[in-house]
DNA sequence: AGGTTGAAGTTCCTTTAGGGAACCCCGAGT
DNA sequence: ACTCGGGGTTCCCTAAAGGAACTTCAACCT
């Protein structure tokens, strides 16, 4: 299929999809991001085709979002997080926090967290940067940004 | 093409994605959040395909995200998030944040929240639900847990 | 020196999903 | 009876995902 490219509309999730929301991207970043760094390892673990992966890598390189670097004398890469990257993790925190709690079931969460800081098996959860209070769909009121369609600069 | 379905993976950022994770959805529940609840609505803001809205619009119901209910005698439906749904929007709300920090350049985001709680423009932040202290990616371990693959009930 | 190995892709073919436009259904209003 | 408008369905075309086979290149083995 042809799929039309969000990055024209003035709306950052639109952009952000844009960078990670092709099929794999998210499942790729999760893995990266808990060591399997090499593209064996992903095709291995994922079972994703080896081509989709070249795209996918290649892709989330030119965007920043991962480095791609040599770890032998031999042609051998390694791929990981960007600070970029290392952001979006914010993303799978939050799918993971929902996919626990909507779609687990009787057997529960497949992965926990625990929080360097306390201690704690925790999940994540929304606040406001200024404030601190919680800040989730119904606390908020939209209003246009200096980056809205139609305005100069 | 044929794309992989990830729920049978013991994973859910895997499952979530299977929920949400296809092209167009993360901007049909934003468009439905803001208040464009109808077919014809939702088609001509984002342009997308009837075939496509209609499609992604009956996963959502059948995924208890979105309920479709009658305005009208006559056959006219709108759409509207579920308790379930709305608690995606958590994930739209990062991924709006993520893509105002890394990807609006020079002309800044194009939609701003104000923070019912304190009245100020603010992004979210990820905190623990324990402590309540800061909650990224570097911020934690993981460790297997009750649903994890293997593990009997 | 010649052959083997293993990581990291590339190539090629098939299948299916998305784009886009045309068409359909149905209840209300005139 | 006829139109209108919301909410879809149908159809064809193209491009993207699956999957398996093939390639490349440096190091290692004998």
């Amino acid at each position: 299929m042809q799929r039309t490219s969000f990055s024209g509309m003035a709306c950052s999730i639109a952009r952000t999809l844009d960078v990670v929301g092709e099929p794999w991207t998210p499942l790729i970043l999760r893995d990266v991001w808990v060591g399997m760094n090499r593209f064996e390892q992903l095709q291995a673990d994922l079972g994703i085709s080896r081509k989709v992966l070249t795209e996918r890598l290649n892709h989330l390189v030119e965007q920043g979002v991962l480095d791609k670097r040599p770890y032998d004398q031999r042609p051998r890469y390694e791929y990981v997080l960007t600070a970029k990257g290392t952001e979006l993790i914010d993303l799978l925190m939050v799918m993971k926090g929902w996919g626990d709690r909507w779609l687990a079931g009787e057997a529960g969460p497949p992965v926990l967290y625990r929080h360097h800081a306390c201690g704690e098996i925790s999940d994540v959860e929304l606040r406001c940067d200024h404030c601190g209070e919680s800040m989730r769909a119904g606390d908020v009121d939209l209003l246009p940004g200096p980056g809205v369609a139609g305005s100069a600069t």
